[in-house]
DNA sequence: GCGACAG
DNA sequence: ATCTTGTCGC
């Protein structure tokens, strides 16, 4: 476990960080297709808190892209640092993803994290945003098609159907198990959408969300409790 | 103008 | 995200 460090340049609030939205947005590549399905590492990351006692806690999961194996993990606690904002989530999550990221020793290959990237009311979510200042490619899985509209895809695993700003395709409603609720998959950074659904499938054997969200959700919230309870005994 | 809105 | 019991099912 790691301690994470706000990075340098960091907005302290919400004009600061519209500004480096607005900056950073012109560097997202989507015109690779994305690393081949199925071959290299995959790496989870998901992010938990505990307001009460102002703690965060990231995780970041490595998995073999073809087994769904893990091989290597990471976390890092550190204190709240940026409120929730629609629309600015990347400002509060960001600063422990990458600490995460930072204390593997694998991979981390293709990135996946739970929420958007181009999906996002200024084309640059999390997932961009991850992406740009890593230079990793990213794509985004969210469980809510946030502000945008979609049609019902169809009800096998597998269906589409646009995610829609306006008349404008920012992601795709993706049915990932028979019959259950899509997940939301939109491009993030050096992979395309058609890639990132691609991706998405073959995480999701046997549940409706991707191993790796799973993998990092079950890590993050592990290593929340633990800082919480190190901090109740006084460490 | 007001509310909704990824996590 | 998080607050929260039991319950149905593999």
């Amino acid at each position: 476990m790691t301690i994470i460090d706000t990075p340098a340049g960091w907005p302290a609030d919400e004009a600061g960080a519209l500004a480096v939205q607005d900056e950073l947005r012109a560097r997202v590549v989507l015109d690779e297709p994305g690393p081949p399905v199925g071959t290299g590492l995959v790496t989870g990351v998901d992010v938990a808190y505990d307001d009460e006692r102002d703690l965060v806690a990231a995780a970041a999961v490595v998995l073999d892209a073809r087994t769904l194996d893990v091989v290597d993990e990471a976390t890092a606690v550190g204190r709240v640092s940026f409120p929730y904002v629609p629309g600015l989530l990347a400002f509060r999550e960001l600063p422990a993803v990458l600490a995460a990221l930072d204390a593997l020793t694998a991979g981390p290959g293709l990135v996946v994290c739970d929420g958007y990237g181009q999906a996002h009311p200024r084309r640059f979510g999390l997932a961009s945003h991850l992406g740009v200042l890593t230079g990793l490619p990213v794509l985004g899985v969210a469980k809510n098609p946030f502000a945008f509209t979609y049609e019902q895809p169809g009800p096998r695993r597998g269906a589409t159907s646009p995610l829609l700003a306006g008349t404008e395709e920012v992601g795709r409603a993706l049915r990932t198990r028979d019959g259950v609720k899509p997940v939301f998959v939109s491009a993030g950074h050096r992979v395309t959408l058609e890639g990132a659904c691609a991706h998405v499938l073959a995480l999701t054997p046997r549940y409706r969300l991707p191993e790796t969200t799973r993998h990092a959700d079950a890590l993050c919230r592990r290593a929340l409790r633990e800082a919480a309870a190190r901090q109740g005994s006084g460490v």
